[in-house]
DNA sequence: GTAGGGTTAG
């Protein structure tokens, strides 16, 4: 029977509709009026059915219709890996890969994406690698994958080279870069792309927006952020979210709470779970524990928001760092899903602030010790209240049970390009001048009587050799090549992947002092900015 | 528009 052109417009509509609704309870009865029919012979159609079966996440029934079609063409052969690689079935989406007769750009972008999703970079970057002709679709798709894999150095060298090619980046590519300069705190090269966007013209929305609010943000430039966020035509929920995270990161707390409040006033955006993440965060580093009880009964009560294992961590994180650690503990009790980590952890962390030694046993008993970072936490505490046998105990936890410490990693953006600083590693280029410059800082330190705080390297050792140590801390690497390169009034920016110890930030605002210089330094809870001595966090952290 | 790439939290 012949389809007509009508019939298969309308069937692609209703295509499209059942797949959008996710339940896609339509499709089956879709699918029995189209046998019926005798449309199987419409590869169109076909394709269609299948991409909608993918898109319900059934896609063995995707797999029988492209099995059963009698002409597959390469939209057929693409539709069905993709749909693979979405459901996670890479292996799956690689043999139907190998089958494919003639495979396009769009072929082997599905399997870059997918091996992306799927959390294995290096091998898509390999298959990128191996393209034999790449558009800027595959460009976007390997840049994002380095990108959503925590590997945003990658990505921005991969947008270097992609520009090297005579690629011209459109929204895709820029929303992903920026996230990209977003995780890599790297500011000259997100403004540069901020310039790309208006030389160029790219249309607004609120992916873009979104992602240089973010950027901004990210890279501690709040006023940045708050000017593209004022001048945005559209905003949805993540462009807020975006802009009172960002706040709240920065510590501009009661900011972050009042643009919480010009959210709800707007009206044209609801708030999410995403939100509150954000709003609590501001609570947390502001401080104001009742502020946090307030809006964390509000999440569910007042916006019927379903309670978030998040939620629970940053009310734990908030009750805790205020001293409130036994009504944090039992909120952990109390909480209806098991606590990660992330939980115990913000309740250690309080514990070691407020010196518990007797409450952080207690929550070392009862998490599953499965990730250093609780471990690590114990031991500063134990170090920080002089017990070093305690120190030398979880040590040998960690090396029975396997666990490694994370090395401390900071980076810094100089003319334009980011540079790595591992804790204790002395591979960088400059390594030399470094070593030099942190010789140098130490003398200036002492000259002006100051004496570097010890308690957190986690031996019982002698206190020499304890600076020693402490001098190699990632972000003290950092410090000293940034005062090395760069004009000499621009401003230190640092991203750290661990928090700050008592140590390095002391450092670090003394050296903001001695050398009259702005440090702006990420760590993973927040951001620190120096000037003149002293830390916009407080020292509370 | 029958196919591939995009933002916020943790």
């Amino acid at each position: 029977m012949e389809l007509s052109r009508l019939n298969q417009q309308t069937f692609l509509a209703l295509l499209k509709a059942a797949a959008a609704s996710a339940s896609s309870r339509r499709l089956p009865s879709l699918h029995a009026v189209y046998i019926k029919l005798g449309f199987l012979a419409h590869t169109r159609v076909t394709t269609g059915f299948i991409q909608g079966y993918c898109a319900a996440r059934r896609v063995t029934d995707a797999r029988r219709m492209f099995d059963e079609m009698p002409r597959q063409d390469t939209v057929s052969f693409n539709s069905m890996i993709h749909g693979y690689a979405v459901s996670g079935d890479v292996a799956s989406a690689c043999r139907l890969f190998e089958q494919v007769p003639a495979p396009t750009p769009v072929t082997w972008t599905s399997m870059v994406a997918g091996l992306c999703r799927a959390g294995d970079v290096g091998s898509a970057r390999g298959v990128f690698e191996k393209m034999p002709e790449r558009d800027l679709v595959s460009w976007n798709a390997m840049i994002s994958g380095h990108v959503g894999n925590r590997q945003p150095v990658e990505a921005l060298c991969l947008f270097g080279r992609m520009m090297e090619e005579g690629f011209a980046p459109n929204r895709g590519t820029v929303v992903s870069v920026l996230s990209a300069c977003a995780s890599a705190g790297a500011l000259e090269t997100g403004k540069w792309v901020h310039v790309y966007i208006e030389k160029n013209r790219l249309r607004w929305d609120e992916f873009l927006g979104t992602a240089l609010v973010d950027m901004y943000a990210k890279c501690g430039a709040v006023e940045l952020a708050l000017e593209v966020f004022a001048g945005l035509r559209t905003r949805d929920t993540c462009t807020w979210n975006a802009m009172i995270n960002g706040l709240a990161m920065n510590g501009y707390s009661a900011m972050a709470l009042d643009m919480f409040r010009q959210m709800e006033l707007d009206g044209r955006v609801v708030p999410d779970e995403v939100t509150f993440v954000g709003v609590l965060l501001a609570c947390s580093h502001g401080g104001s524990v009742d502020a946090g009880r307030e809006h964390f009964n509000m999440i569910s009560r007042k916006y019927g928001i379903d309670l978030v294992l998040e939620h629970y961590a940053c009310m734990v994180d908030l009750l805790a760092r205020s001293g409130h650690l036994q009504e944090a503990h039992k909120l952990i009790t109390e909480m209806p899903m098991k606590p990660d980590v992330v939980v115990w952890r913000a309740l250690l962390g309080g514990c070691r602030l407020h010196k518990n030694v007797k409450m952080a046993e207690i929550v070392i008993t009862e998490m599953e010790a499965t990730c250093s970072g609780g471990h690590v936490l114990l031991s500063n505490l134990y170090a920080a209240v002089g017990r070093w046998n305690g120190v030398e105990d979880v040590r040998r936890t960690m090396r029975s049970k396997g666990i490694e410490k994370i090395p401390g990693c900071s980076s810094v953006e100089m003319d334009g390009s980011i540079h790595e600083f591992i804790s204790g590693d002395k591979s960088h280029p400059s390594y030399d001048d470094i070593h030099a410059k942190l010789i140098e800082i130490g003398g200036r330190m002492q000259q002006q009587g100051h004496v570097t705080e010890t308690t957190e390297v986690f031996y019982d050792i002698e206190d020499e050799e304890k600076e020693q140590a402490l001098g190699h801390h990632s972000e003290k690497l950092a410090i000293a090549f940034g005062l090395i390169g760069g004009s000499p009034d621009a401003t230190i920016r640092i991203v750290k992947n661990l928090r700050f110890c008592m140590d390095c930030h002391k450092f670090a605002k003394l050296v903001s002092k001695i050398y009259q210089r702005e440090i702006v330094v990420r760590d993973s809870a927040r951001f620190h900015h120096f000037r003149g001595g002293t830390c916009s966090c407080n020292d509370f952290w």
